[in-house]
DNA sequence: CATTATGGTATCGTCTCGATACCATAACCT
DNA sequence: AGGTTATGGTATCGAGACGATACCATAATG
């Protein structure tokens, strides 16, 4: 019964989203797509830096992603470095540059406006019921999580402030849990 | 403090749509874009169904829409016709195939399965808050808010089933009013 | 009428995106 | 060990999106 109206205002939403996204970008003569990277960049740990990270996250496909980060590299916003053991990955990193428009754009004025028109119990309201959304759609679309490091199932909690990773064998700073990481399988689930 | 949150919901949410949106739409070879323009005329009123209608819903330029029209066209999802009194004016109207792809399609099954998840009271607040939010965030993009002409300032009920709308004096069927127009203005907004 | 506004099309350049092919490194085999 | 397969990444190509600009036809305005 609400499905079609969720439907149409998630759509719509969308759209919007994206037509604010491109105009503001356009000023800096980036693409929506560019900003999205630059922000999944500013977001994820440093497993998932790489351009296979990138293109999981994103959905597209792994050739189409490498030409987005090649135009990136050239207007200095990100740096590619090679892995120490695994000579195939490359860790990508925001540069100042890349930090300083992304904190200038992100998010959106126009949207932090929307929200601040919110009341409390409607903005929690929203927030729970979109998370919960997003989680089953992207189930359904069998497209990995991208959760926090912290509430994954394989975090494990060490000692104080000392936690490790039991999918890939690796101590884990406080710092490192507070990010989004591709390996992410919400607690709970199979 | 929630509007970081509500964002990064967001954001990511449109992106899976558009990821899934891509993937159906190349089963039929279409884009993304040209899914939304058919969408938009399924659900618009006699006065909104022309290229400058689909201009204004979408954000985009009119130049880009024409060709976008052009390639609908030509793959017989729609057809265009002048319009009688004003001969700038062409009408856009699904054909039989157009309909049926969108029924098809609309919304993505994935999409209707994520919404299922959601309990009656989780999807209440949430059609609720993003329609809060959907407006708000229009108004600070100037843009349209295209909703239903029964919603509108302009439109007056006269009798029974009879309503017209005072904008363009023009009488309206009671189906007239439960499609979105590009002339809406909420009731209560200057 | 002349001027201006509006709706629409055509053309061009930049860019996205998927598809395909290809290369380098790593993991996995008996 | 040596061959095979899997994985991460790049290069190239064609279809199409998109904005910008220029242009045309019709309508509205003075």
């Amino acid at each position: 019964m609400k499905t079609n109206q969720i439907y149409d205002y998630t759509e719509r939403l969308s759209e919007v989203l994206r037509v604010s996204t491109r105009r503001v970008g356009a000023k800096y003569g980036l693409q929506p797509v560019q900003i999205q990277v630059l922000r999944y960049l500013s977001l994820c740990n440093r497993f998932s830096d790489t351009p296979m990270g990138v293109t999981e996250y994103l959905g597209l496909t792994k050739g189409t992603v490498s030409q987005t980060l090649k135009v990136l590299e050239k207007k200095s916003y990100i740096t590619k470095r090679a892995d120490a053991l695994d000579k195939r990955l490359a860790h990508l990193k925001l540069t100042r540059a890349g930090k300083g428009l992304l904190s200038d754009i992100m998010p959106p004025p126009s949207f932090k406006a929307a929200c601040a028109s919110l009341s409390d119990e409607q903005s929690a309201a929203l927030g729970g019921g979109i998370e919960q959304l997003l989680l089953r759609f992207l189930q359904t679309n069998s497209m990995k999580t991208f959760g926090l490091c912290y509430t994954c199932r394989y975090n494990k909690k060490q000692d104080m402030g000392n936690y490790s990773c039991t999918l890939l064998n690796i101590d884990l700073s406080l710092d490192d849990t507070q990010l989004i990481c591709r390996e992410h399988v919400l607690i709970g689930k199979s």
